[in-house]
DNA sequence: CGCCAGGCTAGCG
DNA sequence: CGCTAGCATGGC
């Protein structure tokens, strides 16, 4: 495997890769030791990205794997292939923290998010996995949703054997689409079975979900509710995590209930309206502050300690 | 046991 | 349009 670093200095504004990694906005990441908020600084993480063009008739079995971990002052990492630009994407190390929470208007439950987890960046997924992961999100706890996408590319992705270790890429749309409804449920994915089958059917028929890129904000958030099971707020988390829409900002219960105590004035009623009030109140880069908030509140404040298991 | 979790769909008025 | 019942699963 090659193997390099990325000084923490190239990444303006700072980075901490397991908040970023177990903040709960990607689920398309593994710790080596199989546990998810658990466990100190420096442990390593893991993924199996696309070798390939998503486009061209890709044979099975040419994921590159990407290993990485923060230690001494670097991002370090081992990979079958050069990891750097897939870090800086995967990782969006180009953003400049400092310049984004200096634009971010003045808040203070928005400062404290910043002061508590500075160093938290936002993720850009790839769209098909995030696409899957935040279906399978809906009214479920963090940790089952990391479960579940580990369970399906277990049994569906493709299978990478380096160094004596095995590790599992995501599941194209084509093998989800040939997955059965009962072998979903059997992942535990519940009434969400039959939305993930449909809508990997989708995809693989064509109708991919970074097709939304290039439109304007609002449109591109109708056009991902397409797709089965993926309303409004599922479509702003694949906006967010993986298109690059930064102004995105999904309501869920834990940003409904801080608007309900923080911003009573931004609920009007309607998803749309509250969420251009919001925005409105966040500022350009909204989902920032968005994924700063939610995390704050749904650790409650705390700035670092084992979370959930699985 | 009841309640809740990064909600969505279908069916109603 | 808006509103709501029903939906699987597991942890506390």
């Amino acid at each position: 495997m090659e193997r390099g670093a990325i000084p923490i200095e190239e990444c303006p504004g700072g980075m901490d890769l397991r908040l970023t990694l177990e903040s709960g906005q990607s689920y398309c990441w593994r710790r080596d030791d199989g546990l998810m908020y658990d466990g100190d600084d420096g442990g390593w993480y893991h993924t199996v990205v696309d070798g390939t063009d998503p486009r061209s008739a890709a044979p099975a079995g040419s994921g590159e794997l990407i290993r990485v971990r923060q230690h001494d002052g670097s991002l370090e990492w081992e990979s079958t292939t050069d990891a750097v630009p897939h870090l800086r994407r995967l990782l969006r190390l180009d953003d400049d923290l400092d310049a984004i929470i200096e634009e971010t208007p003045d808040d203070p439950l928005i400062e404290e998010a910043y002061a508590t987890h500075r160093g938290l960046r936002l993720v850009r997924d790839p769209p098909f996995p995030c696409l899957i992961s935040f279906i399978c999100s809906a009214q479920m706890r963090v940790g089952r949703i990391h479960g579940m996408q580990v369970t399906l590319s277990r049994e569906f992705g493709d299978t990478l054997e380096i160094d004596d270790e095995t590790y599992h890429a995501f599941p194209t749309p084509e093998q989800l689409a040939a997955a059965s409804v009962e072998e979903l449920r059997e992942c535990s994915l519940g009434y969400r079975a039959p939305y993930v089958r449909e809508t990997a059917e989708m995809v693989a028929s064509g109708e991919r979900p970074e097709d939304a890129l290039g439109s304007a904000y609002e449109d591109a958030r109708d056009r991902l509710t397409r797709f089965v099971g993926v309303g409004e707020k599922v479509a702003d988390c694949v906006l967010l995590f993986s298109l690059g829409y930064l102004e995105a900002v999904p309501l869920d219960t834990w940003i409904r209930s801080a608007i309900e105590e923080h911003y009573p004035d931004c609920d009007r009623g309607s998803y749309r309206e509250t969420s251009r009030a919001i925005r409105e109140r966040f500022g350009e880069h909204a989902g920032y502050a968005q994924t700063y908030v939610f995390h704050f509140l749904r650790t409650g404040g705390r700035e670092s300690e084992a979370l959930e298991d699985t």
